[in-house]
DNA sequence: GCCGTTTTCGGCCCGACTGTTTTCAGTCG
């Protein structure tokens, strides 16, 4: 059983509950160990087979370790299967309707006898809900007109597809009466893979002037809400962003509250509740006096923390390490010396040998490598026996043209009993290969991780590219024992790839983190198919500092020489 | 239901906005 399905069966129970009428702090407890779960790197399966403890995970006690057990052994939750009888579990879509929450699904429920979305329209239709007590007009209009936004529901963004969005969005703000300041917050500012929707912070001396100014942004389909200090929005591609205009003096307390997380946010809060010390989004206070609030180490600083960089506020021990001052110094994209997997011509990139490298001393790199695919990948018409003697005359010449290291180096195909889609004779041509899925995606857990640890095993391949093979929100990633596999890599000094492509994203973050405690180091690559995409460098990095990683933990921050060593 | 270096009982982040009220509950982030 994956953690999402565990984690969703907490959710289910816990809104269920919320909407019988429950104790508040009881749903709440079940929701935060729903998202503990969620954001948990390791399987809770394996952990309950291997009979660990996990009354250690934080918001986990005895009753609900019990009930994940349950899960685990029996595939079912008795206690949610009981309040499903005694509440329709259909009520659950209700939620998604904007305004409507379990108080009002309640009234709903228990005094129209309304059980499903269907009885619902029906009911507002006929006019039925306004006639309630503590409904009206506009939620009876809000409610038919959030009928058909609801298949909209939980589309999430590419961060790098959000990112122009949110510039343009930004330099239309900088335009704005009375405006001072404008940062792009939230998930975006944490540099998640996916953004569900924009959080931006701006400060200026009439916040009311901005919030109408904002509200005129010709890319808007509707006005959520909209008050003096903040409005919510949703632009015509259905992107959601919410506004907060602060004071300037606040800045710094708005800016931690409004980039969250949500974890991380409560989790300081609760902290300086135990100190006797309140922080909202004005500032950190100690009865009357205000502790802090310009900029976002003070606001630490005033709770005993050194600053922590956003990327890692997801309440993932960083609290914990702040307070020790045993944060990791994140890796940059300065600290990148080249980029070791990239495609040509040769197979499918779109662009030469020669573009490529231009490209990359462009961007200051030392050395790249040329990756194209074997020759076993049919789609990408890769490197053959026939190709290949041309393959490295180019890169060759190449290297003496541009003037930048250039490694002869291949993206080997893993069949699907895990040995090499390129022969012998070709591999011993390259100064190294990765290997990587590209089929068979589907193989279960324990034939999959024998697949990629075979082909690990060849002394040519230095290290495993797009481990996971998911596209996000496109393809599942395969099922793969990745302890096992972090183990060997560790192990045999092999490496682990995390690829840029903002799609790919693989490893992620959670996965990036456990390797790296593991001792795995790794290689942040582009895997660009033309000389633009060498710029997704960027979002490689984005996430490997979500996964905590150091420049030492990445080789593609040595110089030429260190690399060189490396290889050999 | 969870949690605890003052606590095993009595707390549980905190504030803006809306729609419905006639001073505030519910929802949301």
């Amino acid at each position: 059983m994956q953690n999402s399905e565990i984690a969703k069966a907490f959710f289910d129970l816990a809104n269920l509950l919320d909407i019988k009428g429950e104790n508040p702090f009881k749903v709440r407890a079940y929701k935060n160990a729903a998202r503990v779960i969620e954001g948990l790197g390791e399987s809770i399966e394996k952990m309950v087979h291997e009979g660990e403890d996990l009354t250690k995970l934080p918001g986990i006690g005895k009753e609900i370790a019990k009930k994940i057990q349950e899960l685990v052994t029996t595939g079912k939750l008795k206690k949610l299967e009981k309040v499903k009888k005694e509440v329709p579990p259909t009520l659950l879509d209700l939620l998604s309707i904007e305004g409507l929450g379990p108080k009002k699904v309640h009234e709903l429920y228990t005094k129209l006898g309304i059980t499903n979305l269907k009885e619902l329209q029906e009911a507002a239709k006929k006019h039925q809900i306004s006639k309630l007590r503590g409904f009206g007009a506009k939620t009876e209009e809000k409610i038919l007109k959030g009928m058909h936004l609801l298949k909209q529901e939980g589309i999430r963004f590419l961060y790098a597809v959000a990112k122009p969005i949110a510039f343009n969005l930004k330099a239309y703000l900088l335009k704005a009466p009375t405006i001072i300041k404008v940062v792009i917050a939230g998930s975006f500012r944490r540099a998640k893979e996916t953004v569900g929707d924009l959080d931006i912070l701006a400060t200026a001396k009439e916040p009311a002037l901005v919030i109408d100014y904002f509200t005129q942004y010709p890319d808007i389909i509707e006005v959520v809400v909209a008050g003096d200090t903040r409005a919510t929005v949703v632009l015509k591609n259905m992107l959601q962003v919410d506004l907060r205009v602060v004071q300037d003096k606040s800045f710094g307390a708005a800016l931690q509250y409004f980039t969250g997380s949500k974890d991380h946010t409560i989790a300081l809060r609760n902290m300086a509740i135990d100190m006797g010390i309140k922080m909202n989004e004005y500032g950190v206070f100690k009865g009357n006096k205000l502790l802090a609030s310009k900029d976002e180490i003070e606001v630490y600083k005033s709770i005993g923390l050194c600053y922590i960089e956003p990327e890692l506020r997801e309440n993932r021990g960083e609290i914990e390490a702040a307070a020790k001052n045993a944060l990791p110094k994140l890796i940059t994209l300065q600290d990148i010396k080249g980029d070791l997997h990239m495609h040509s011509t040769f197979s499918d990139g779109i662009e030469t040998i020669k573009t490529m490298a231009q490209k990359a001393k462009l961007l200051g790199y030392e050395y790249i490598a040329i990756s194209d695919h074997s020759a076993s990948l049919a789609i990408a018409k890769g490197v053959d026996e026939k190709k290949i003697q041309s393959y490295i005359k180019e890169i060759e010449t190449t290297e003496d043209e541009v003037g930048i290291k250039i490694f002869k180096a291949m993206e080997v195909d893993i069949l699907e009993d895990g040995s090499l889609g390129a022969s012998k004779e070709i591999l011993e041509q390259l100064d190294f290969a990765w290997a990587a899925i590209h089929s068979k995606f589907k193989l279960d857990k324990t034939t999959q991780t024998k697949r990629i640890l075979k082909a690990l095993q060849n002394p040519f391949v230095k290290g495993i590219a797009h481990i996971s093979g998911r596209i996000i929100a496109k393809r599942e990633p395969m099922q793969l024992d990745y302890e096992t596999i972090f183990t060997f890599l560790a192990k045999e000094g092999k490496f682990l790839e995390l690829n840029a492509q903002p799609e790919r994203l693989d490893v992620t973050d959670v996965y990036a983190k456990k390797a790296k405690e593991m001792g795995v180091k790794f290689v942040i690559n582009s895997d660009a198919h033309s000389s633009k995409q060498l710029e997704f460098m960027e979002f490689g990095i984005n996430q490997a500092r979500r996964g905590w990683l150091e420049a030492k933990d990445v080789i593609n921050t040595s110089s030429l020489k260190e690399i060189e060593a490396l290889f050999n």
